[in-house]
DNA sequence: CCAGTACGGTAACTTACCGTACCCGTCAAT
DNA sequence: ATTGACGGGTACGGTAAGTTACCGTACTGG
């Protein structure tokens, strides 16, 4: 009796996980509008009962998608506090992370789609910036914030700084995959330009010997 | 007779030009499959025929248009050589430039547009990084050698520093701003910004003291 | 074994829109 | 003044797509 609930259940999210892979497939290649149902359908087989029932409509369905896919990704930042270690630890640690998931092709088909439909989805934007890179913002603003209490680091404004970093990671390479002109780095190259924006971001924002030596 | 021609080609192009403007709002703002020729009519009036005596197609409106306005927002980086200064100057100057390019309504909408139709249209996604970001890149890696031939850094790569430092200018505000979460920034932050971007990456890379006595 | 229900497939309905054709007014040249 | 070309407005063909009505089926509970 409630196995078979269960398995209903079970079979009913595995239903609707198909749906969304079929659906980031199209909807990430495609865009919003020019993705119709069909064309999700077709991949998967069943009809479009399947999505209507599942989703309502296909505004729910890229919503769904959209806020899935993004949490999916974005929860590997959220795991484990990172500010523990030293600056230079945490900011490697920070930026492996960060260009690991900003590179990945979930993110960039989100942030496509994202970015595209944004006056269409103003909910569904605001709701990826705050859960993603203003989260992000916010972690290494307070990382840096700390740094600079222990004098370790001389800047103005932390969460500049920080916005500065991010970006540095999502530089002109992170554009031309995005723009479909390059694929991926892979884990080296990826490992040499964490390397190189943290060396060239710390040093840019480290203390005066004079000033460190001070305590 | 002949300022009757003159009369008729400068008609033409104004209606060119009319039609190229409304296609940016509609285009810009709704994407490229959920835009409709109508819609871009009923702003300015006229009737269809204008559009496909002009363009031929909805791709042809769109490419023009896409290529036009990010060549016209883009021609502001070409015009003379920078790197005639001293680094700070040609950074700040840059990073000015590059800035306020990014930022500008017109070129938000571009890269939304040929961001989301990347895989429609892939020649325009590369005709437009090339002749814009990647430009940059070029420039200002070659910017960055000759400074590193001085011995005034101190990088290994010259081409990663430069597109780094692009980046640090699209950072998290500039993702807001393509999110449509806030304004661009007015004169003043954007200054700011600029300011912190120089500062912090001229640091960054810089020549240790000890080497830059060397000479 | 039977009634009920919920789900899935077929197909139709409705709408939107690209691209084109037609009709009419306007304006210029002879 | 007449004629002809051009452009505005409208309507239409054809197609594609979102959404829903209808119906069969399989599974649940007694």
């Amino acid at each position: 009796m409630t196995s078979s609930i269960t398995a209903r259940r079970r079979a009913s999210e595995q239903r609707r996980a198909t749906i969304l892979k079929a659906a980031a497939a199209v909807f990430f290649e495609q865009g919003y509008a020019a993705t119709s149902i069909d064309a999700i359908i077709a991949q998967i087989g069943g009809s479009k009962r399947n999505i209507y029932n599942e989703f309502g409509s296909k505004e729910g369905l890229f919503t769904a998608l959209v806020s899935e896919a993004a949490e999916e990704a974005l929860e590997a930042l959220a795991v484990e506090n990172i500010g523990s270690r030293d600056l230079d630890g945490s900011l490697s640690e920070f930026g492996r992370r960060l260009l690991g998931i900003y590179m990945s092709s979930t993110l960039i088909g989100v942030l496509r789609t994202v970015m595209a439909e944004a006056s269409r989805f103003p909910e569904l934007a605001k709701a990826f910036y705050e859960k993603g890179p203003g989260r992000t913002s916010d972690r290494l603003t307070a990382v840096l914030e700390v740094a600079r209490a222990r004098g370790e680091i001389d800047v103005p404004d932390c969460r500049m700084a920080a916005e500065h970093f991010v970006g540095m990671l999502r530089d002109n390479l992170h554009l031309r995959v995005l723009l479909g002109l390059q694929d991926p780095p892979e884990a080296k190259d990826a490992e040499a330009i964490v390397a190189s924006v943290v060396s060239i971001f710390l040093k840019g924002v480290r203390a005066d010997r004079t000033v460190s030596e001070m305590h």
